[in-house]
DNA sequence: GACAAAGCGGAACAGTGCTCCGTATCGTTC
DNA sequence: GAACGATACGGAGCACTGTTCCGCTTTGTC
């Protein structure tokens, strides 16, 4: 079994987490890794050791809205009208997210740095949830990966940008699959 | 009226273009200053002389296909069987451009460094023409810029990955706008 | 050939990711 | 509570990139 952690070792993992999360708000989950030492009050070196890939603290700072996003799609399978009115509504929750974070869709679909197993965690997690949801609405035209990605991308860019409404687009992404399901 | 350009100055923009058509496709539109420089075979101060920012040797490299891609506009509008059907092949006429640069996609959404002339300059090219297209289809849920951000997003990535088809999703977004036509 | 203007090259600076190792702290044992 | 090995920390240092700036070279003209 692995040996306990050092005490300072897990207060500074928390410090690390809570200055992330605030530097992401601040800067986007882009931002320099000095930037993040700096709010935490530790080095560069402590961060590397806690997460030795950006992707690894994109992934812990954002660990429960994940969970909670992959625990309601089978919820709302439960207590939507239809089944593809849970699809729909799990993919609102799941834009929620990413529009919220800044540069997250990005990071996601990133093909530099160390992204990877950041879209392997999403993919990984969320994937099942979004295939069940196809699959309760009976839709075989397409895969999770493809419409997450898809989901993804859509909300890469500025959030503030009025001509750019992301999730009209992806509400017509989902009527072209409606009509492919009869 | 502005002075000739010097000989030099003139052999030396059309080395430039040349080296930056070959490193582009070889490592993207990101490719390092240094690494087009080294093509060409001059200093980086004779690029950002003659290309004061990077959109503009992108928009100098790619100007050609861009003409030709408005020019299709029109074209395909007056040869197409429908003006929706127009629509379609001027949409996948932009995919093909998008796909087949690597990292173009990526610029044209990038918020950071100097690709907002980029953005502009297909916005301004672009968007007219696809402006006549939505409306001879009487399209009016959706603006050009809307359409074309949107389906540049989809075109972002990794052009090897057999899981992500982006012209699916596109069609499933026309799909979706075809509907709200009638 | 001489001269000014235009153009060129690349050193230099700044920002960033990431590594590495001397130093500090922790937990344990006596 | 002192000593000590294990664990963790900090940040200097290197690599890479964008961008600027200025001394030097080339060009065109007279």
């Amino acid at each position: 079994m692995p040996p306990r952690k050092r005490a300072d070792a897990v207060r500074n993992e928390q410090t690390l987490l809570a200055a992330a999360a605030e530097v992401f708000v601040r800067s986007g989950v882009d931002a320099p890794i000095r930037e993040i030492a700096a709010e935490a009050g530790v080095g560069m070196g402590t961060i590397y050791r806690h997460f030795p890939t950006r992707a690894d603290l994109v992934v812990a700072v954002y660990r429960h809205q994940v969970e909670a996003c992959a625990s309601a799609g089978p919820e709302l399978l439960s207590t939507s009208d239809s089944p593809f009115a849970a699809l729909r509504a799990w993919v609102d929750l799941f834009v929620d997210f990413l529009v919220t974070k800044h540069g997250l869709a990005n990071a996601l679909q990133s093909d530099s740095s160390g992204f990877e197993s950041l879209h392997a965690y999403f993919l990984d997690r969320l994937g099942p949830v979004c295939g069940s949801l196809l699959e309760a609405s009976e839709i075989r035209d397409i895969q999770p990966y493809e419409l997450m990605r898809g989901i993804g991308n859509l909300c890469i860019g500025r959030d503030d940008d009025p001509r750019y409404n992301p999730r009209r687009l992806i509400e017509l992404l989902l009527d072209g699959l409606a009509i492919r399901k009869s």
